[in-house]
DNA sequence: GCCAACGTTGGC
DNA sequence: GCCAACGTTGGC
């Protein structure tokens, strides 16, 4: 299992919508940076993600499952484009903002921090653990739903 | 709302 | 293949 971490922004599509969409989930659309494409196409299903609101917020709000495997953006008008689908898992007990990310220096070499147009991204196993353990979560329990 | 950082595009 | 111009993201 891998683990990502996704950037909406708030107003435009926030934790909220994506927990009323439940266990259907939702595509993952409007991506146009490689590097994010890239990193969706590596995604499993199952595998994990954060999710982090943007410009407004500024805090990893919730964890989502991938639910479905890379395939065509429905909203590109053009095939380069693809993205997977993401289906909300959990609330973060406690947000876990930027800030504090920035803060903890086991956090300090994450993307987040150090790559910050970056929408889609990686996040090592130490870092998943660490950002469960500040928002309150047993990221060892998570991996058994 | 501003602007720095970064990515992409296209003329040469 | 370089780089100027332009567009977008996201923290502040």
């Amino acid at each position: 299992m891998k683990y990502w971490l996704f950037k909406s922004e708030p107003f435009k599509w926030s934790w909220e919508q994506q927990k009323a969409k439940g266990d259907e989930g939702e595509e993952w659309d409007g991506i146009r940076n490689y590097q994010a494409r890239n990193n969706m196409r590596e995604m499993k299903l199952g595998d994990r993600a954060f999710f982090y609101h943007s410009r407004e917020g500024l805090e990893v709000v919730g964890v989502a499952e991938i639910c479905a495997l890379s395939h065509p953006d429905s909203k590109a008008d053009d095939e380069r484009w693809d993205c997977v689908d993401i289906k909300a898992l959990c609330d973060m007990p406690t947000a876990v903002s930027l800030g504090d990310i920035k803060a903890n220096e086991k956090l300090e070499e994450m993307s987040l921090v150090k790559n910050t147009r970056l929408s889609v991204q990686p996040v090592l196993e130490n870092e998943w653990m660490e950002i469960c353990r500040m928002g309150g979560l047993n990221g060892q329990t998570l991996k058994k739903l």
